[in-house]
DNA sequence: GATGAATGAGTATTCATTCAT
DNA sequence: TATGAATGAATACTCATTCAT
């Protein structure tokens, strides 16, 4: 017998249910999400245990809220980037400006992304969400370079592929600290790379 | 007083410890390191739960064990691709067999590796082999070029770069299989990308 | 400071609480007290959660309440059927009416009945009202057919059993359904006994 | 992944097993299976917590044991009753005998008897269990009496009717103890009617 | 009077780890 | 060494009851 779970509307109960997912956001980031009881999320939110359920339907539940946020968060600024996009289209400021973003993105989320993408393998609705992501932003991007002119052939793998390696490198810079790396070399050379992959 | 870890000497030892490492290598693949608990590790190597305390310190230990086999596995055939390397040095066919290779060994460990990986973000000892074996493998093909004359300046980056790039690309071969994305073409491209970054 | 449990006195106020009980009641039958919570009791009734304790002390008071509706609608039929007894007394169809009268009744409340009397032996505030009914049945009964002349000896004890017998009677009706039974000639066999238990 | 449930072979296992049984046995009928925890069941027992789930599914599996362990006790002295009884028979002492019996049985088991009825309204196992016992209990009383020459038509109702009412009979001993009664009186009242439903 | 959000104690169940045999 | 029964702390979730509005 599901009981209701509330869809709150009064912006005190909003707050509270964002309070919640804030917590969540902030202990699976920590701890992990097998780490982290609904007890403390109750507490470090301010609330308490019971009226958790009131606003979702079970500890997942708010797993898939706070990807949500998480998702929000990694694809809306970059693709502020591309908003205001204008031809004709200079590729080496861009992907600065690109590849910078990320690492300050990849800087404040990487920790509650290790805890969510880590669930992928396990649960399907958190691995269709990332795909999704991962779908959304190529799209978007290709979407926004053909409208001002640039369409090679195997544009969405080179996006993708791009989109994939600057990822990487800024995982990389976050947590990696491999000492024998300087990551501004690095970084140029992820700009030449995909220089040439675009170049031609 | 802590119960002595046995450190197995005889045959049928070894092998009993080997099977609970494998058992657990399949069961962290499949369902998680946090889903799958002591019983079901033991019963699906064979042996009593209470063995396997003879053999190792706790959970967390066999994941432990889990993660050096794992290692293993995925250093060796990448160190024995450069293990006979001569010069000179034609990299075209060098990252066509790297790349394949790589993919193959990600096809049939990238299950456990989630799993693994996960938890380097809540278990430093995780994290400190992941970190360890990146350096490793970096240091080794360093080494191996080097050896036979490929010494350009950033060696290091460039070398770490094209790891992970081709760590990306393998990844997204095995799992992620976006419908818009034709993987060999995006392997042409990988190509494109690192024999750029090599070369000059 | 105990807050006062209202005894409603405007007609609306009224509708409520009745609403409440026959809401309990339905669903303490359908699913059983244990089963039920006070959201759904509220829910099923068109009242708020916390209105409940306005008109009831707690939980178990509604079962009280419910239990006197039960009471009443278990008592008032039969005695009914006493109400213009006259002699001389034929027990034969009179038998036959209660009987029947008895059926009717069970086929309507016998989940509620088990409901509420399962609860018997835990709480004693209802194992008394049962008692009660018992007795009350019983005395209306005795004095009924005293008051048209028949009183034979151990007339308590003989009212009583063929309370119990009809009682029995009914609940196998409702509920058992053996397929072994043909109730009709069960139903014989009880006028039968009752018949022989009543005459001389 | 349901963990197996030990289906205990040696002494010391199946004596637990028993413990836990009878713990459930007692306490569900001092306070009822929803009053109940599965905590105080173990700690009744004598067992930690987690070993009850080590021979029971959930707690409603308890319960299930515990019904048959009434069942059986309820049962068997009957039927002992009937395992030697011999042409010509004499139903007056037959049924004052099954009277006691059947009383004596109520006295000891009569509590966890409502508290396992109750369920049966909203657990169908439970449900079927009884009818079955009052299935079992009819067929066999039928095959004894045809055995020894008693084979009157409608013989199932009367025997199904004959149980009913000394049941009945036994439970109001047990419990009701209305002061207007003279329970002697009344067994004297069944026995007349039985032996009138049984003669001709 | 009325609402329904909020509380927090309570409960069934799991599981890493221990221990008697 | 080996077994697998036993332990008991931990945890997700429920629900009778209260209370701010």
């Amino acid at each position: 017998m599901a009981d209701l779970i509330r869809t709150p509307q009064q912006k005190r109960s909003i707050d509270k249910k964002n309070r919640i997912i804030e917590a969540g956001y902030e202990l699976f980031a920590r701890d992990g999400y097998f780490n982290t009881n609904t007890a403390q999320i109750a507490k470090h939110a301010g609330v308490s245990t019971g009226i958790v359920y009131g606003y979702f339907r079970d500890k997942r539940d708010i797993l898939l809220e706070v990807l949500s946020i998480y998702i929000d968060r990694v694809f809306t600024p970059v693709m502020d980037i591309f908003e205001n996009l204008q031809a004709p289209l200079d590729f080496e400021p861009l992907l600065g400006t690109i590849i910078d973003e990320t690492v300050s993105i990849h800087k404040n989320n990487d920790a509650i992304h290790e805890a969510l993408h880590s669930l992928s393998s396990t649960d399907e609705a958190v691995s269709n969400k990332f795909l999704e992501l991962e779908k959304d932003m190529t799209m978007n991007i290709v979407d926004t370079l053909k409208s001002i002119g640039y369409a090679p052939v195997d544009i969405y793998e080179r996006v993708h592929l791009a989109m994939e390696t600057i990822q990487s490198y800024a995982h990389e810079c976050v947590y990696d600290l491999h000492d024998y790396i300087d990551y501004d070399k690095m970084r140029a050379g992820v700009i030449k790379m995909l220089l040439h992959l675009f170049n031609d």
